[in-house]
This record gives structure tokens, sequence and C-alpha cells, in this order.
DNA sequence: CGTATTTGACCAGCGC
DNA sequence: GCGCTGGTCAAATACG
């Protein structure tokens, strides 16, 4: 597979939202993953944040199914996908390993259900908001 | 006891 | 074809 930043060229867009904490750069790219012979298109999607957390919690379960190493990066990769029933959608985080705070997401595919968590923190909730609704916009723009 | 995580094995694609 | 690399599986394990 290719790298990521060949993939998804990180044009250091400084459109950061105003936000309180975090900022989040958000690279839209929707890549077509047409392997041989034009497959289903799927949509990925990648930000990167820069947080001490790597784990985002954006409402959704997420359950953990592999971690590899990658080359060029000294710290692993790690592969999610939403433990709801028949929702099989992924997200892989990975660290830069330049700036340890750098982490970037990658989401792949679309819920078919809501969000079934509440009771964390407001500030998380409203974050994981914007993150969705940025979300929802690229994908079904 | 049910659910999540860990972790090595396994597999597929690609370059040589 | 072989080996490297990245992505997924699944059994064991942890944990509430």
């Amino acid at each position: 597979m290719e790298k990521l930043q060949d993939l998804f060229p990180i044009s250091s867009s400084s459109s950061a939202s105003p936000s309180d904490v975090k900022k989040e750069d958000f690279l839209k790219t929707q890549r077509t993953l047409n392997l041989k012979g034009g497959k289903e298109k799927q949509h990925k999607y990648v930000f990167q944040t820069r947080s001490h957390i790597d784990i985002l919690d954006d409402g959704y379960r997420w359950r953990k199914y592999g971690e590899k190493s990658v080359k060029n990066n000294k710290f692993p990769r790690s592969y999610y996908r939403c433990s709801h029933r028949g929702c099989n959608v992924k997200k892989q985080i990975q660290r830069h390993s330049k700036d340890e705070e750098m982490v970037v997401t990658s989401y792949e595919g679309i819920h078919n259900h809501h969000v079934e968590k509440s009771g964390e923190s407001f500030e998380q909730i409203l974050k994981s908001f914007r993150i969705c609704t940025q979300l929802h916009n690229i994908m079904f723009q």
C-alpha cells in the first residue's frame, strides 16, 4: 500500500477552527478506491489532530481489531471498527513520528445508525458534533 | 458471563 | 515465485 502521506498530501491549511483547546485541520480527501475493475467506491476521510490523546471519542463505540507498525513510522497504527451490528465503518489511527502530538485519524464508511453514547463531557460532545457535521458535509456534498 | 482488547498468524497485493 | 508490507482474523486474555 501507498503511504498515507502520498495518498493524502497534507496541505497544511491553516483554516483551523477557532476552537478552544484543540484545533483540527480537516484534510478532506475522498478517494475512489477503484481497485481493479472499478469496485465499489468508498469514501475515505482523513483529518489530523494535534492532541495528546490519540483516541478521540466521537460518540461511537469502536472495537479494536488490529495494530500494525508501518514503515517510516515508529508508532504503530491501530485499526478500529464500529461495534454496532451491521455497521462496518472502519477507522484507523496513526501517530506522526515527527511530532508525537500529531495524530492522523482516518474514517472509512458511513454509519447507518445513530450515536448511542452520551454522558461524556460537554466539550467532548460538542467537539464530536463539529467533527461529525463536517464529516457529513464532506461525505454527502 | 458478556464484551472488548491484545497479539501473532494469516492473507492479499505489489515490486523485483 | 518470493518476500516485504499493510490489513484482517481469531484465539486467548483481560475486565466490568
